[in-house]
DNA sequence: GCAAAAGTGTTGTCCTTACACCCATGC
DNA sequence: GCATGGGTGTAAGGACAACACTTTTGC
């Protein structure tokens, strides 16, 4: 039971059990190729969305997949992923959060590759994605059936990561304007969340929460009585978000 | 900007732009080695504490670490991670969750290493040490200092996402014995988040939550009035866990 | 009988929910 | 003037926080 790892007594007792040739102990690991696949969300026409490309490899012919790469030589796999995002929608300021890894020994039809998953939220409206990626296509998450590698694992995984982080941080900003209306936050949160939520309620809870900022501006183009907008006071929330501690099973 | 990723390029044009041979594909991928990183978390005279190992490395002569090991070929690293439990610890039914990756380029002397991190939560009182491990110890949590590598950086993600797990999960029941008392669990519980906790409203919250199975048993050598014992009902817990919708930044 | 911790209830406050009416604009 | 969604307030119920006294045991 109590076996010690195979390597490490390997290389003890030279120097009082301790293992001095470092490069030497790293070059006999063994070594696994890399990759990283960012969910890219977007929020469009009360959608979210996903951002897909279709498989670059005949064995997934036809089947669509997450935009990834293989993580560069010291690339850090942040660096590796917004760079993922850079090459593949021009954007460098956009959200981007690591989920986990996704190991499987037989996820990828040309052997093992372990990927780390990153869960991406960005504006579409900044986003226009030019004819030439004529691949890329903004999918409805709700519509996506079966995709190719573990992807569609991946993406349930970012997908249920989101509506559990998007209660809890201001992230839901991301997918939206600089300046929104309060129907189109709360169109956003109906729509991740998949439930409805009472309009006067939803109003009192960002308001208490004090950093929407009026930005005395309004709706425009619209067939009734055109909103207010508001843009997101981060410095604010930055400032004001407390510690909390609240036991809650659930 | 929106440069296409070298390998893919590569391989292109070769079958209407698709890849056919994903063998040779992986095989171009850069390799890295892979370990796991446990953060064993017990709990023991109230204070909560982590197992380490003295570093193997000469580098890291006299420095503590986290019990991590490499990944094997095709081993699936929530495997990786239960194997290192069961190698140093001989317990095979812990409670095990991947946290994330740590990648920065040289956070390893060696050379590259990705490291994969999980916490784990035992029951000290199930597992006594063996003298024979003699570089096996516990450790109060807040009293460590610097460690090996970017370990200490590690125990602090994995600190934090206990302190938030803790509230949302039953975890704490893996930290205690199957019979504990309410005073425990609060002890526990104060422990991990680091407050003072009214025991009335503890105690409440608990009932109401309704799966603390009453035993009929009572504390035994204790010099004051002895509490019930409970067990944590996991199958009840189960079957009750509700879905929740509470849009609450904090 | 004394020390030490177990066990128990109530009240006020706050947060959440449910719900209905007037208002501003485009057509 | 009518259709459409924007904007607002209130009341009830539930959760949480604060708080003190009696009970049981070991010594």
């Amino acid at each position: 039971m109590k076996k010690e790892p195979a390597v490490i007594t390997a290389y003890r007792n030279e120097n009082g059990g301790l293992i001095k040739d470092v490069n030497k102990l790293v070059a006999s690991y063994p070594r696994v190729p890399i990759t990283v696949d960012c969910v890219i969300f977007g929020f469009e026409e009360n959608e979210l969305k996903v951002l897909l490309i279709r498989s670059d490899l005949e064995f997934y012919k036809d089947k669509w997949s997450l935009l990834g790469d293989f993580a560069d030589d010291n690339e850090e796999l942040d660096d590796a992923a917004y760079r993922v995002l850079a090459e593949r929608t021009g954007m460098n300021d956009v959200y981007l959060e690591q989920v986990r890894a996704f190991s499987k020994p037989n996820r990828h039809p040309g052997g093992r590759v372990i990927t780390i998953a990153y869960c991406s939220l960005l504006n579409i409206q900044h986003h226009k994605l030019q004819s030439t990626d004529n691949e890329l296509h903004w999918h409805s998450v709700n519509s996506i059936k079966d995709m190719a590698f573990d992807h569609k694992e991946i993406l349930d995984v970012c997908y249920s990561w989101l509506q559990k982080r998007i209660q809890e941080h201001p992230l839901g900003f991301n997918l939206l304007p600089d300046k929104f209306s309060l129907r189109e936050l709360q169109n956003l949160y109906e729509a991740i969340l998949g439930v409805n939520l009472d309009r006067r309620n939803f109003r009192k809870k960002f308001f208490s929460m004090d950093f929407l900022e009026d930005i005395g501006e309004y709706e425009q183009d619209v067939p009734h009585r055109p909103g207010k907008l508001y843009r997101f006071n981060f410095e604010k929330y930055e400032k004001n978000k407390r510690k909390w501690i609240g036991i809650d099973f659930g």
